[in-house]
DNA sequence: ATAGGGTTAG
């Protein structure tokens, strides 16, 4: 602030008025004296002594302009920045005109600093002394407007020099392509070479590859890269720098084979050769490549090597692979290598345990870190949504603002997944205002984000909305969409979003028709299931993966056709995980055939189930069946293995706030009045008909007492309880972390009609509406 | 010239 206060004092006159002359070197200080102290300063200089140097300059009587300049393009080389601008104002103040080698190293220094009142005022005290249009000013100035974002100014100042070099070329279009204007680089560069005599050298190159490679134009790199061999540098660090920008280029744009050639190629490689290299590997996700190489590199050329770039690669592998036990040894690695104080391998670090589920390990790591930044914050918290505690992710983004580190597109595009886990729709919509508030809401991600969230909360309306409304939809955005129609049932609809999304010229991909098949198989529609797996395998070539046959065998078994499934399930050319079998396991349950499911339950216990979830399947199948014996063999067994089944929880919003229940919970502060209207409820809905379904109940109960262990279920509690705390005319939505249990199914739909209700429950799995006594999911789920 | 947190599926 003051700084600015005081260039303003000084007008352009004053700088054109008290001009030196010639420019000539004059000591006003009386010639010996003057001439030691510049000698004095020019060493201190050199030896990078800054704090001597301006101890000496403090000691000149009346510095001249050399003396100004000399400290002023110190500063400016590697800062503090101030200083130099301070110099620069003391220097009008002293009335020392600045000449040609005092505007560019200042202007330097208000680039470093994107000060551009600063660089404004400059700019015109050089015009006033007619330097604006000097080769190395300009160059300057066109480097500060670049900085500042403002490329008419920049392009202004080009057009106007009598006579320009390369580096000039090169500043303007080094700012076209640091802020990804592909086409303005591209006419710029044809200007550059349609202008006559001048060819681009290394520095164009290594300006223009990256540009090329955030863009993914892989023809014009190759281009480049032929320009190159012709252009023949023979500097080895050009080789280098050159060599290396190359290769990212084609890491970037996945053509891993050309950048290893460019690689294996180079005579000379530097660790950023290498950390591009490991990068491209990890961004084609071939991690155990991309390992080996960091292990190769390590071989090659020690610790030395060693950057926190290629540690956060290498770290990114770990993650993906869940390989912990070298996560921790690079962890070590890193605290030996003193690197472990860089902010971007503490964040990579930090990230690495959190995707890995040591939530607490990432925590202490947070905590320690002395610097952090949006990186660390946004790393903790999706540690936390993606391992399941969406509560504590708001927690952290809360902690955040408390803080002043202002949330970004990744910050919110992690926290909108928090909401739809918790199907929290007050706080999604907070989310939503808050991203508008931010300017965000524009974001492409973003909105695929909200798209997801306002499906996952009961508001399909909302995300079609957020979809329609969108500048751009990319293939997240339609397959989002799709998906969200899918678990609400509508599979007509999603198919339709297809068809149009064909229409509109974007091609699926594979997951597409993960989300179109589900959605089939969640609305019955078979036949229609069947034709988009061939249409996939046909028309569009894309290779089924595990994922699409787990998709199929669930769309056939749950249609009831479990027997074509199981030929699906042995025709398939991948060997079936336990997740197709899973699925089929599923079916058998709904539709009752526990001879099938005996079977497919061997199968995958000689796979060695997964998760938990199969256990209680097959345990339900038994059961429904009525024969208790074996669904509890079952349970010992689960039990021996180890295996926990996660405690059923539901929760319902209510003003705002989130109610959560496990079953028989009396934990509630209202709970004598939840209990009172459920059995009220219970006494209404047994006048309709509702029969409890006692065939889930395990234990060796009485038979009243089976029907008050579900009674107590966790989704009934949270619906009672909105009964209580909602008008009639409001939906009741409430969330379950399981799948809704039979009875529960059953008896939901009475009570839509007793308490004259719309009743919302969604499972881990899909939706259920219920309406005057029918469910969305036509009993099938 | 390299790099850290992010949206879709079952």
């Amino acid at each position: 602030m003051h700084r600015r206060v005081r260039l303003r004092l000084f007008s352009t006159a004053a700088v054109s008025r008290h001009r030196s002359p010639s420019g000539a070197i004059s000591y006003e200080d009386n010639s010996n004296n003057g001439l030691r102290h510049q000698q004095q300063l020019d060493q201190h200089i050199a030896r990078g002594q800054l704090g001597l140097a301006h101890k000496v300059f403090d000691a000149i009587s009346a510095p001249d302009a050399r003396a100004f300049n000399a400290l002023i393009r110190a500063y400016s080389w590697r800062g503090p920045f101030h200083a130099a601008i301070d110099l620069y104002c003391s220097m009008l103040h002293r009335r020392v005109a600045p000449n040609k080698y005092t505007f560019p190293f200042v202007l330097k220094a208000c680039s470093a600093l994107a000060d551009l009142r600063c660089g404004r005022a400059i700019h015109r005290h050089a015009a006033a002394a007619g330097l604006h249009t000097d080769l190395f000013v300009s160059t300057a100035l066109i480097d500060l407007y670049i900085r500042c974002a403002r490329f008419v100014a920049a392009a202004n100042v080009f057009a106007k020099m009598p006579a320009r070099d390369v580096v000039a070329w090169n500043a303007l279009l080094a700012g076209y392509a640091q802020h990804g204007m592909y086409d303005h680089a591209i006419a710029h560069l044809l200007d550059m070479q349609a202008d006559g005599h001048l060819r681009p050298n290394a520095s164009t190159l290594v300006t223009l590859l990256p540009l090329l490679a955030q863009q993914g134009a892989l023809s014009q790199g190759t281009s480049v890269h032929a320009y190159c061999i012709r252009a023949y540098l023979d500097q080895t660090e050009e080789q280098v720098l050159v060599g290396t920008a190359l290769l990212d280029m084609y890491a970037k744009c996945k053509h891993l084979v050309y950048a290893r050639r460019v690689f294996d190629g180079m005579p000379v490689r530097n660790e950023v050769t290498w950390s591009a290299l490991i990068g491209g590997f990890v961004l084609c996700n071939r991690m155990v490549e991309a390992f080996s190489l960091f292990k190769d590199m390590l071989a090659h050329g020690g610790l030395c090597f060693l950057s926190p770039t290629s540690i956060a690669s290498a770290l990114r592998v770990c993650a993906s692979l869940a390989d912990l036990r070298m996560g921790t040894q690079l962890h070590s690695m890193l605290a030996k290598s003193g690197i472990h104080a860089d902010l971007t391998a503490g964040n990579s670090l930090l990230s690495m345990y959190a995707k890995a589920g040591l939530i607490d390990e990432a925590e202490m790591l947070f905590d320690e870190m002395e610097v952090k930044d949006t990186v660390s914050y946004g790393a903790l918290l999706s540690g936390y949504v993606q391992n399941g505690k969406a509560d504590e992710a708001f927690l952290v983004f809360k902690k955040m603002q408390a803080c002043n580190v202002e949330p970004d597109v990744a910050t919110m595009v992690s926290l909108i997944p928090a909401c739809s886990h918790l199907a929290a729709l007050q706080h999604g919509r907070c989310s939503h205002g808050s991203v508008i508030v931010r300017g965000l809401a524009t974001e492409t991600s973003i909105c695929n984000a909200l798209i997801d969230m306002y499906a996952k909360c009961g508001r399909i309306d909302l995300s079609r909305q957020v979809f329609d409304k969108m500048l751009s939809q990319d293939i997240v955005s339609w397959n989002t969409m799709i998906a969200g129609y899918g678990i609400h049932g509508l599979g007509r609809e999603a198919t339709t979003l297809f068809l149009g999304m064909k229409n509109e010229g974007f091609a699926p991909d594979d997951v597409t028709f993960i989300c179109l098949i589900s959605a089939c198989s969640h609305s019955g529609l078979v036949t229609e299931g069947k034709h988009w797996f061939r249409t996939m395998t046909h028309k569009s070539g894309i290779q089924p993966r595990m994922e699409h046959y787990i998709c199929m065998v669930d769309l056939l078994a749950r249609g009831g056709f479990l027997d074509e499934a199981y030929e699906f399930i042995q025709n398939m050319p991948l060997k079936a995980d336990v997740r197709v079998w899973g699925a089929l396991l599923g079916a058998c349950r709904i539709h009752k055939n526990i001879d099938l499911g005996k079977r497919v339950s061997r199968m995958i216990q000689k796979l060695g189930p997964e998760g938990t979830g199969n256990f209680v399947l097959l345990s339900n199948i038994f059961s429904a069946a009525g024969r208790f014996d074996e669904a509890a063999e079952v349970r010992i067994i689960q039990k021996v293995k180890g295996f926990k089944k996660s405690p059923g929880c539901s929760w319902i919003e209510i003003n705002g706030s989130l109610h959560a229940f496990v079953g028989g919970d009396q934990s509630h502060p209202h709970s004598s009045d939840i209990y009172e209207e459920l059995d009220n409820i219970l006494i209404d809905i047994k006048k309709l008909g509702y029969q409890a379904d006692t065939s889930f109940v395990l234990q060796d109960l009485e038979e009243e007492e089976k029907e008050k262990a579900l009674l107590y279920h966790s989704e009934k509690l949270a619906i009672a309880f909105g009964v209580l705390n909602l008008s009639e005319d409001k939906t009741i939505f409430v969330t379950k972390n399981l799948r809704v249990c039979g009875d529960c199914h059953s008896a939901i739909k009475y009570m839509t009609l007793v308490r004259h209700r719309d009743i919302i429950v969604r499972d881990a799995n899909r939706f259920h509406h219920f309406k005057n006594g029918q469910c969305s999911c036509g009993d099938f789920w």
